[in-house]
DNA sequence: CCGTTTCTTTGATCTAGAGCAAATAATCAG
DNA sequence: CTGATTATTTGCTCTAGATCAAAGAAACGG
């Protein structure tokens, strides 16, 4: 399932907007409270309800948090990729973690006990600060989403979830870009309040334009400019 | 437009859970930095876009913060009342308030200048901590709404538009619970994406059933129990 | 009190997109 | 290699709810 590493090179994490404007001692001093562990591609880091114990760090791969509701339906809320936060729940106070985690690739990821995010209030402001300001941001796009949702109409947010993913999760080809992980029809329309019909036919057309290319579970965009047109509505 | 208070009478803000696990002498210390203020009904207490200068405390009174579109579309994200603090942009880092505060009747709040974000964050690290957890409830809310956006229908989602109206801002009277300002058909539509007409259309079918009674901009539940029945889908 | 403005209601269309169904097409397990 | 499983496409139908239209009802300004 998951395997324990002995030790984190700091350097694979100098560049991350978490660690900006620390020292190199902090960093280290915070790593070495951590853990870091492999996850396989479907593992769960955690699950909605789950009590919070822990929060992470990604190093290499890319997750997805997802909530259900109690009719079972599933609702993508968001990715994640490297040196990316998450399952902050300490951070906000909450006892459980009100989503569920899923690496999409093969992952490895720094994890620490909560008890250590009081630790680093006192020891390491800068960090949390840092920590803070990443879930600004999240907020700030949930209610950018929540906007979306109530504004514009399936084409649109199809769009902008498509440019979402290549901005946070894509990799340059030779022809466009490719998002890095599988990626279904189905999955964009959790993503998005839609049907995998409805995906399917837009990717279609998307296709036949010479937008995008597509194939099972994998989405390349190859112009990129028309696409972010199509969620600005034309 | 507004009017400067001399001083602030701690008793006000005693039972905040703003100020939960803090003494008397912080407290005051806190509202000492601040500047009381009245907005009068309509007031904005600050722009989307603005620069971001303040945090705010609501003492007595209740606003409304918007989003609106490049196509001019107006969502409305949330409501607060008496003891919440909004517009906390400095605990996020965000340097532009992302949307419009409003005053819904006659309010007084509390303003800090930004600097004072992190001076408490020194001096009084549990009034930030309690801050944060407000801030972690509102993203753990976002995300509902997103859900609820994502896979409920218009009726449903009314429905829960009214229920968090009545627990937010709801106050007894003989017959039920009256939300404690002027709503209109319009306000729940922003709330809930969908058009006044429809509103109007579920409210005539509900209160013909007993279960509000409606007016011009006025909002009374009856039966709330139903009300959450029909939150829940039946 | 009266005209104006702002809300609300209700009816009559119209349509985006859901839901259903069935045929491909990839991938996987053995 | 072969059958089973999982994704995808595409056509057809149907409906929730938007949009259009127009007539009441409150509140407001002078």
């Amino acid at each position: 399932m998951q395997k324990r590493l002995s030790k984190i090179d700091p350097s694979l994490v100098t560049n991350c907007p978490l660690f900006a404007d620390m020292d190199k001692q902090a960093i280290a001093d915070i790593l070495n409270k951590g853990v870091a562990k492999h996850f396989k591609k479907g593992d769960r880091f955690f699950d909605q309800m789950d009590e919070a114990t822990h929060f992470f760090l990604m190093l290499d791969g890319y997750l997805e948090v997802s909530k259900t509701t109690e009719e079972g339906a599933q609702v993508i809320m968001r990715h994640f990729g490297v040196g990316e936060i998450f399952g902050v729940a300490p951070a906000i106070a909450q006892k459980n973690y009100p989503a569920t985690a899923r690496a999409l690739v093969d992952c490895v990821v720094v994890l620490w006990e909560n008890k250590y995010w009081d630790h680093f209030l006192v020891e390491h402001p800068q960090f949390i600060k840092n920590a803070y300001k990443s879930v600004g941001e999240r907020l700030a796009q949930s209610q950018e989403r929540i906007v979306e949702m109530s504004t514009e109409q399936v084409e649109r947010r199809v769009a902008h979830a498509v440019m979402r993913l290549t901005h946070q999760c894509g990799v340059k080809t030779e022809k466009g870009i490719l998002i890095d992980f599988p990626v279904s029809r189905q999955d964009i329309a959790e993503m998005t309040g839609t049907t995998l019909h409805t995906v399917s036919r837009l990717f279609s057309a998307w296709s036949s334009k010479g937008l995008m290319q597509v194939g099972r579970q994998k989405i390349e965009v190859l112009e990129a400019h028309k696409l972010a047109l199509l969620a600005q509505g034309q």
